[in-house]
DNA sequence: CATGAATGAGGCTTCATTCAT
DNA sequence: GATGAATGAAGCCTCATTCAT
């Protein structure tokens, strides 16, 4: 039972605790391929091989770490949307949340995108349960008609998407929070494209539900 | 001192595109890191000294997938784009494209999210290229009267966003065209996004144009 | 300072029991190499620590128990040997005693194979004292007439060799008792190599084929 | 390929020999588990990453060399036995030869052993074949009248432990080879316990003490 | 007595890269 | 151009042992 075990001491809890810091900043500044056990033992101020007392190795930490964010980010995310009035306030709202708290979390952000070149079965759940969630979500709403119809499976992938590059752009790239121009474009965007078709005329495109060009469309992606 | 040259034979030309396509292969399939060069070679049927005669290390290899992919699927986008009506077709035509292309070449794909963490600038320079000229192409439209208006730089980010996740999952997770309907949402959403504002109504949250919240919000996040 | 102490209290030889039958178990299962104290206080159901309280080292428990093995072992011979009514059948008895002692404790009689690599001199000093034990025996039996003349030395080191690899085959191998067929014959061969030169009988034990004590003999070993 | 690959140049056969005569001395002289691949590599004069390129592990060169040693020493006794004119002559032989062999090769003798607790299928493996072959030849010698009758499966076990630990004594406790007397008492006794039931003789061998033969014999061993 | 956290030396193994042929 | 042997730094991980509580 030592390994990777739970401490059983206060002293060991906190030793455990520096440890996930210490990778989290390593992982984050560094990458997970090129930050070592040994910086990281370094950073957190203890021997080697105390790493492995409670960890089984470096892939072991890293999906704690990740396990760590998305719980926090998902209870984060809904605190945050709890009491909106619709979908696309509470997408809204959401957006807003997400890149705040990647910003503030951009170590544990940057591990999340790395996640999937280590561990791409982790990190591919973490994006199932997000998007399954989304979709519920997305589902409900259009059942109370406060979003255009259509697969939520492809909404909830345009979203996340959205969020995901916001994130990387303004985590990994220029680290600053988006300026308010660029939030309210986005958001613009997101609104116009759930908003539900109230009038004929807000779908220049008529895409899908045409009769003529999504017929052909269609029947090149069945399968 | 032909470091890293070019071949100077037919033969040399053969060995070093063999060396091109293993190199692929086994980025794609088993990741950058954990790839080696002396699979690599033994893939691509030389021996491993043979490696060096061609590029200066595993990261030069790299580089060049990944210019070769951009430069490839710039190329293929703009024939695919460049008979549009406008904006909102070429959009259209361009995701279409782009996830039939990432399907393809799959693990050119793969690699090119990797290089994130392989050599941040290559990437970056990659999404930056994109993204400007994504960019530029939604300014012109804008001026046009084509699109809505707002921070073309933020609908940009969007939109390639949006690209991304829908690669991902195909290319990475479904391995397979998404069907007619995810296809048909996801371009429904985006086309209704980005529609103009012809009527007064289509805008449903009435995003940061708002006298009042919005206010608030932009100066939350000017810096 | 007790160091490596003999416990004091009633807790502590329990404690220090557990070790050693934890130690016992493993170096026989695993390997002394193999094993490690983690395991060892692990399978005694105590601390890591605790070790050091009682041993010096995993060597220093090796010890303890090829001593305990080796003092139980010469204990158990003679006893069972001490009313033969000559060496013959003193070997007899001996062997197939020494056969059913390594049988009951084959962690034991590995440990005592393994300690040959691992503290050369205890080992050696160990067959030394057999081997001396045996040569004295064999010398008396000589100058008693009881067996055939030679360096009394060469036959201990012939008669050891036989019982360890009768050891080795059904304790680590075959696990089992011989049957009574395989015992006798080697009885027989023994008797027979050792008989001294008389011309009446080649064969003093008569063993096996005797209808008599060769019955009982076998009704032991049958499986 | 590379992997544990034999060498394609002489080179590479050389360095690879050179490993393989380094770890014989090491796993000798050190122990198999106190050798370390350095200390090997060091040995055999080339970087420890070389080692590698021949074998996968210390476990991997370690039976390379019993495997080596089980091939020499069955052809070497079987040279050596081959002419006997019947099977206790070639017990003779074989024995004389057999320590004669373990002396030279003292280093590979004692890596035998050790492979016992190092990979025990292939230690059995060894003796399996070892045995079987004994006992082939002693059913064999008993159809023809020229031992003893019994399980020759027993003798076998009998005859080999007592080659063992003749080569334990002579080859790792005393480095010499026995004398005379302790040779000739030791057939002696091997040639009584396998002389086949007559009365006419009970030592067919004569061994030791016949005034010709024996003094060859004893001068040989003299020190 | 007992605990279990902490240590740190030491071993194995990998692999990008160089070089003599 | 091509080979493949050789390098050696660097990293992961284990584990006997110590120590503060």
């Amino acid at each position: 039972m030592a390994r990777s075990g739970m401490p059983a001491t206060a002293r060991g809890a906190r030793t455990r605790q520096r440890l996930l810091d210490a990778a989290e900043a390593e992982f984050g500044e560094t990458g997970f391929h090129q930050a070592s056990i040994s910086n990281i033992t370094q950073r957190a101020g203890v021997a080697q091989g105390t790493f492995y007392i409670y960890f089984e190795s470096k892939e072991d930490i890293l999906r704690h770490l990740v396990e760590h964010m998305s719980r926090q980010m998902r209870h984060s995310q809904s605190v945050a949307t709890e009491n909106a009035a619709d979908r696309l306030h509470a997408e809204k709202r959401g957006l807003e949340h997400f890149l705040e708290f990647a910003l503030e979390h951009d170590n544990l952000y940057r591990i999340m995108m790395q996640s999937q070149f280590v561990d791409e079965a982790l990190h591919r759940s973490y994006y199932d349960r997000l998007l399954r969630g989304y979709e519920r979500r997305l589902e409900e709403a259009q059942a109370r008609g406060e979003i255009h119809q259509g697969d939520p499976g492809a909404l909830a992938t345009a979203l996340v998407g959205i969020a995901y590059m916001m994130g990387l752009r303004f985590t990994s790239w220029e680290r600053r929070m988006p300026d308010a121009d660029t939030i309210d474009t986005v958001l613009g965007f997101i609104g116009r494209g759930l908003a539900p078709d109230t009038r004929a005329s807000c779908d220049p495109l008529e895409t899908g539900s045409s009769p003529g060009g999504g017929g052909a469309t269609a029947g090149r992606y069945r399968r």
